[in-house]
DNA sequence: GAGTGTGAACGTCTTCACAGCT
DNA sequence: AGCTGTGAAGACGTTCACACTC
């Protein structure tokens, strides 16, 4: 089991629907999309991000129209989610036929936010700080890194990525002038509450942390969290899990390896089951 | 709305519990646990691996014990989920006191798989790959990293975090000898498949994938991805919805700032709450 | 005929609330 | 008196299956 289809959830910051909600920002027009973005469910989000991607793949090879089905196993979910996944956004399909690619990619690029420009600042100019500020305006469209910061004095100025690094007490100041939205955290642990809380006064407020850390934040900001260790223990569970079952499966005699059902095997030599 | 509780789910790579999945399972010797992990829910795993890291730094401190509200606090979840998550692991509190930290710890860890180490390979030695292999033998124990793999002449048999480079082409071999057990693949997209099917070819079974691309694997093999674009664009969509209530709420004449809302403020100051 | 869009069934995860142990 | 462990209720997300459109 376990495998290539749903490509899943990913790493929300789910708050308790409770109280608290957003403040200011300005005016829009445009309600019945709006009223809609309420409520994408966020599996739904994290799986538009990912049709938004293979999409893209094929405007560049010239596919127009794509149907559920084709979509569908191109990002590894079933039809039925997708299609669902896409009604959320609205109704932009054509029976008997399917979706028009460019159209679709414009309303989940609307859906998401990403007719806007998100400036991103990087906090933590280490190891992962510099894959990150390289990562050239970052894969998909609309997410330049405008800012980075550290405590080193050594880093002050110089430019990585082409971006000159900057103090990290300087992050109310930068943050501002450059209008970042988004916030990346790769600093040490420790520091991580405090950058956070930095850039939070800054007005960020949406923050990507990589720290292995719990942030404690306002109601109005977002934290969205990749942790190493983390999915590392994720793996390392499901191992732990397979192995039992597959000694369960000795111990009951080996019967009924039915549909896919890996065995011992598969560790000295190829995996079949393509 | 969103914030620091719900440290949430992650991304998962959930199967469909459907027909091509496992039959058998029967009999064990162990059966208690081994019944156990089976049950737990994958977002629960993801949480348990957060409880792991927080406990181990309060076996630090010098805590010894905890109650399951203070380790929710910590954590950033509320107790009644904790509770029922430890309960995932068996029950090792005592009633009107709370949890023995480092017998939770232990338990956690076997459920975990932690108690086998896990060598690590990475594939793929550009600037995350770099980040990666220095990473130290990765955070939460267990996880050494015992193999580097690219593509680039220039690269073969350099060492980088202490551990020579090796050719791609060397993945089978590289990992038997190893025992590698879990594959990170950091490679550009167009490689990540190829990598991936030399991985599995090689035994592994599960996999890190950091490439923005859906890979396809037998069904014995568990991937999970992070897709830092994707976290991007949830944060944007975040973003973008925001903007909305908040301008929904000043067509409905502002009415309603329920408890805890900051408002315009935020953004040219320092925001409060904390 | 082919394929979307969706209400309704189903399953999973979360939250509640309290019984039961220390 | 305090706090865990858990059944039962509820929210949420996924899958099914088919009416409807092109």
């Amino acid at each position: 089991m376990v495998a290539q289809p749903g490509q899943g959830d990913e790493g929300v910051t789910t708050p308790p629907p409770g109280p608290g909600v957003v403040p200011n920002q300005q005016v829009t027009d445009e309600p019945a999309v709006r009223e809609r973005a309420r409520a994408i469910p966020e599996a739904a989000v994290a799986r538009l991000a990912v049709y938004l991607r293979v999409l893209s793949g094929l405007v560049e090879q010239g596919v127009t129209t794509i149907s559920s089905e084709e979509l569908s196993v191109a990002a590894g979910v079933n039809s039925a989610k997708l299609r669902k996944d896409l009604s959320y956004v609205g109704s932009y399909g054509t029976r008997g036929v399917g979706y028009d690619v460019e159209v679709l990619v414009g309303h989940i690029e609307r859906i998401l936010g990403l007719t806007r420009k998100h400036s991103v600042a990087v906090v933590g100019i280490g190891n992962l700080g510099h894959a990150l500020a390289n990562y050239g305006g970052f894969p998909g469209r609309g997410f330049p890194v405008a800012a980075l910061f550290d405590v080193d004095p050594d880093l002050m100025g110089v430019p990585v990525g082409g971006i000159p690094v900057d103090h990290i007490d300087d992050i109310p100041r930068v943050c501002a002038e450059r209008d970042v939205t988004i916030g990346v955290i790769a600093t040490p642990p420790p520091a991580a509450q405090a950058v956070c809380d930095r850039l939070v006064s800054a007005g960020v407020q949406c923050i990507l942390n990589f720290a292995p850390v719990v942030l404690q934040v306002p109601d109005n900001v977002e934290v969205r969290k990749v942790d190493l260790a983390v999915e590392m223990q994720i793996l390392s569970f499901h191992v732990a899990r397979r192995a039992d079952e597959s000694t369960a499966e000795q111990a009951a005699g080996g019967a009924r390896t039915g549909a896919g059902m890996p065995t011992a095997d598969n560790v000295d030599g190829m995996v079949i089951r393509p």
